[in-house]
RNA sequence: GCCGGUUUAGCUCAGCUGGUAGAGCAGCUGAUUUGUAAUCAGAAGGUCGCGGGUUCGAUUCCUGCAACCGGCACCA
């Protein structure tokens, strides 16, 4: 028998016999090592502690101290542990695949009725009973065959189909927590009895189709949580309702920034607090746009279908665009027009207009362009993702070469904006050429190296989203997160050949000939609205002082003091900031709490003191106890931090 | 669009098995002139999401629709 040799973290190396298992290599160090351990991890991979380890190299055997392999495993035991509670509650129901997510795992079942949230509780029952069975768990590398078979027999067509995916020849790992056992590549606890009972919890259910496929049956599926510990379980519970209370949906009603009713699905009422942030962010956009070498323009809401046809669009999406007719009983004629769902041909209608020449480019074209698209019911989200929205958009008519020069550009000029607007961490993803496509592998491969190159000379790391680019270009998307977690795009930038081929755009080259350029469509915000959304949750409502919709208030103390209020609100106005007062008879800690939740970042209380010396007393949010400043020096302090980043 | 859940006063929420609704806060009126996160009192406020059905009678039961919430799918 072949000998391996086996690193250890602390770089000591020992031999062992080809096929040891990691529990063994665990036991020839120490007695309560074997006990303690969980799972090893080898060059990397994370492996079982019965797996016959066939080559040398570098391990480290796990323990629950070692949060990220102990998280893993207790999450996908669970998992198995839930399907089992499941099976064993419901017989019928059929299993499927179980992963391991942030914070804990799902499992997607097959079953006639869908479960209530009531069922979960019965389930959650289910599996403390199976954890204090303290069943062993065991593995074995089956062939496909048998695992039809098996499949076959026991009625789990999903298993069948999962088996059948998985490519010829290759073995496969089987599980078993006590008797009842699942197809698993593993790695796995030793025994039912390792998991924490008090550290998990079913959060919710919900519908989602087999294999993301919404051609497919729809299975119900059950998330749950899992830690090491019931305090780390707390702590997580106690991390979602802080997260819940900066919802934007719900400081947008506490702030008094806007609302949507029934009338208007996935359209936002702004409210004066609300545009008050909309408009500032919209004019410092402007200015960087004018500073970033960009030509503003607006094009027409309603445009006829014949352009949509031309571009394409009404193939595509038209039962995603607003359709707009006029009253044919009136009109004259029957022209069918759409809500422009986005500005790029519209943007091309403009650069057509007269010759353009290789001098011109690159030419990039920005519009805040108000565009509607009818999304589908289940996808709108408070003002994230809506009905009626505008884009910070662009477009950036180049030569190919121009390309990865302009892609660069526009990472450094989106990465200065995030940074003036909070932002340090967003994620880059690069989405590349999908199955269904036009255009050469040739080309593809030059666009896709051009965005990648310029991701990487701008200084960001980017993952790769296989074949999620559009069937005309690959695209990067700037992704930013909201409040519990979730991803939303924000910022992109997307190569396209096709439209300027399709709407015949065309610039004349340094021979005299006539060119096709390419364009690049390009955001920063994306659109006002999601961005906002997520500016909200990332600074919990409490914006900086330059963006808050009320910069201060100044409060009286009392009555006798509202002329001097007043004449203050007045001296602030006249510097810049926007400045209210309150003179309502109420106490000040009443107003103090009033504008404290309304997230108000400056109040400015005003009794007879400050009447006397002319000075106001400044309340920061958030800030214990309060400071007296003349008046005079106030204002100049705010002037300063209510100036917007790029021109201070 | 699909699966599940929800919808009662401006907001947050009560309302057992059917007998036309209740609280706190906000708003209004009055008193109080107050020193940094809720002063007191009074009156008022609801087609119980919308439509249909069952019933002597529906906020409650059934049903259709809509919006919202959590996922899934979608996101040019």
């Amino acid at each position: 028998m072949s000998q391996i040799s086996l690193t250890f973290p602390d770089g000591a190396s020992r031999d062992y016999p080809a096929g040891t298992t990691a529990a063994e290599v665990a036991a020839s160090i120490a007695p309560s090592l074997a006990r303690n351990a969980i799972s090893a991890t080898l060059d990397g991979n994370h492996i079982d502690l019965a797996w016959p380890i066939q080559s040398s190299g570098r391990i480290a055997i796990n323990t629950m101290k070692d949060a990220a392999p102990a998280l893993e495993l207790i999450r996908h035991d669970l998992a198995h542990v839930m399907a089992r509670a499941v099976q064993e509650l419901w017989p019928d129901v059929k299993v499927t695949i179980g992963p391991v997510r942030d914070y804990g795992w799902f499992y997607d079942f097959d079953r006639a009725e869908p479960f209530t949230p009531e069922d979960l509780g019965a389930i959650e029952a289910k599996m403390k009973q199976i954890i204090a069975a303290r069943d062993p768990v065991r593995t074995e590398v089956w062939d496909r065959d048998r695992a039809i078979a098996h499949y076959e027999a026991a009625g789990e067509p999903f298993k069948v189909e999962l088996v059948n995916r998985i490519p010829e020849g290759q073995d496969l790992r089987m599980y078993w927590h006590g008797d009842w056992q699942d197809l698993c590549r593993g790695p796995h606890l030793q025994s039912t009895g390792q998991l924490p009972a008090d550290a998990f919890r079913l959060t919710h259910v919900a519908g989602a189709y087999w294999l993301g496929d919404n051609t497919r049956p729809m299975l119900q599926r059950i998330y749950g949580v899992a830690f090491r510990n019931r305090d780390e379980l707390k702590a997580h519970m106690t991390m979602l309702e802080e997260a819940a209370k900066r919802d934007h949906r719900k400081l947008g009603r506490e702030m008094d920034l806007f609302h949507m009713q029934e009338e208007a699905p996935g359209q936002v009422f702004w409210h004066p607090n609300g545009w008050t942030i909309y408009v500032t962010l919209q004019d410092y956009m402007r200015r960087q746009q004018r500073r970033g070498g960009y030509v503003e323009v607006n094009t027409p809401q309603v445009v006829s279908r014949k352009l949509w046809e031309e571009s394409g669009h009404w193939e595509n999406y038209q039962e995603n665009m607003f359709i707009v007719e006029v009253d044919e009983e009136h009109a004259r004629e029957k022209t069918v027009n759409a809500l422009k769902p986005m500005n790029c041909p519209c943007h091309v209608q403009v650069f057509n207009v007269g010759l353009k020449s290789y001098r011109d480019l690159p030419l990039r074209m920005a519009e805040f362009g108000s565009c509607n698209r009818y999304e589908p019911s289940g996808a709108l989200h408070g003002i994230m993702r809506v009905r009626g929205f505008t884009q910070d958009d662009a477009h950036i008519f180049c030569t190919e070469d121009q390309i990865e020069p302009e892609t660069k550009k526009f990472i450094e000029f989106l990465a200065m904006i995030y940074a003036d607007l909070g932002f340090d961490n967003w994620k880059v993803k690069l989405s590349t050429r999908p199955e269904k496509r036009i255009g050469s592998d040739e080309s593809w491969d030059r666009v896709e190296a051009a965005l990648g190159n310029a991701c990487r000379a701008a200084g960001y790391d980017y993952e790769i989203q296989d074949g999620e680019g559009a069937f005309y270009g690959p695209k990067l998307e700037f992704v930013l997160t909201d409040a519990i977690g979730r991803d939303w795009q924000c910022g992109t930038l997307q190569v396209d050949p096709n439209l300027p081929e399709r709407l015949d755009a065309s610039y004349i080259g340094e021979d005299g000939q006539k060119h096709r350029p390419v364009m690049l469509h390009r955001a920063v915000l994306g659109s006002f609205e999601r961005f906002i959304g997520i500016l909200i949750e990332s600074h919990a409502g409490k914006l900086p002082l330059w963006l808050a919709p009320r910069q201060v208030v100044v409060a009286s103390i009392v009555s006798d003091a509202d002329d001097y209020v007043h004449q203050v609100v007045a001296a602030l106005t006249q510097a810049g900031i926007r400045a209210e007062a309150d003179t309502r008879n109420e106490k000040i800690n009443y107003k103090v709490r009033e504008h404290s939740l309304g997230k108000v970042p400056v109040i400015m209380a005003v009794g007879m003191k400050e009447v006397e010396g002319r000075t106001v007393s400044i309340r920061r949010l958030d800030q214990q106890g309060s400071r007296v400043v003349p008046l005079d020096e106030a204002i100049a302090q705010l002037a300063d931090e209510a100036t917007p980043p790029d021109l201070r």
